[in-house]
DNA sequence: TATGCATTTTACGTAAACGTCAATTAAATT
DNA sequence: AATTTAATTGACGTTTACGTAAAATGCATA
């Protein structure tokens, strides 16, 4: 017996903890395209895979917009020079974007650490 | 002569390359506290400090709520044992948040430089 | 067969985060 | 004094990312 092929909407909201309603609307979006059993839709391996992406950028505070891009990067057509050399270029400035958000992170870590320590130097003096 | 006590609106909006309704959005958010002469806006380095800690929070997908718990921890007063604590769990949160956004970082540079070497090595078949 | 349950489609609603006028007002320059 | 320039205060508009309610459909079980 081989691997699931599908997966049902309700089997990703509760992977997930989303709605079926965000599901519907990746679709619209042109984000996922999950398959026909009638009526019901079939998610497959890839929809699942284009939806993990899609939630972790949701987490990085990218845009669907942006999420799309990013996405699109993965899916690039072989193409010609030109297109290549753009792609590398937008390539580029997404990792430089996340570098930058590395950056706030550790700046942010650090500073929280900060603030614990006070915390518990207040509550190591409470007795 | 000491330091600029103040900043005027435009200055920041330059500086960090915002509009006005965005400083006075955050204003009415109660973010920013700047003073007024006569009617005119004057930021403090507090303001200018917050606004920091706004935008590096908006870079990182933090919606302004909780921007503003954010900075509300920094901003906390002594308290009694209970508070402290409870800021303790909501401080450890925020950590555990970030470290995940840090994954999320850490996986999507990957995949990204994946992208980036299979480009190249088409750019580089192409002569 | 009736009934319940999950799913679908349609469509209006909503919260967040500003954008974009329009109508003052004040300060600075001619 | 007249005029340009910068800032302010409403207030309605817009986009994104879904929420939510209603009505229809289809499968499963009592």
């Amino acid at each position: 017996m081989t691997k699931r092929r599908y997966y049902t909407i309700t089997e990703l909201t509760a992977e997930f903890g989303i709605t079926t309603r965000t599901l519907r609307f990746y679709e619209d979006e042109k984000l996922l395209n999950p398959e026909r059993q009638a009526r019901k839709r079939l998610y497959t391996p890839r929809d699942r895979t284009r939806l993990k992406l899609i939630l972790r950028g949701k987490r990085l505070g990218f845009s669907l917009a942006e999420v799309r891009e990013i996405i699109e990067m993965y899916d690039h057509a072989p193409g010609e020079r030109g297109q290549l050399e753009k792609l590398q270029g937008r390539i580029a400035e997404r990792q430089a974007e996340l570098e930058q958000k590395q950056k706030d992170i550790l700046e942010t870590l650090e500073e929280l650490n900060q603030v614990n320590s006070s915390v518990q130097q207040r509550l190591n003096e409470l007795k």
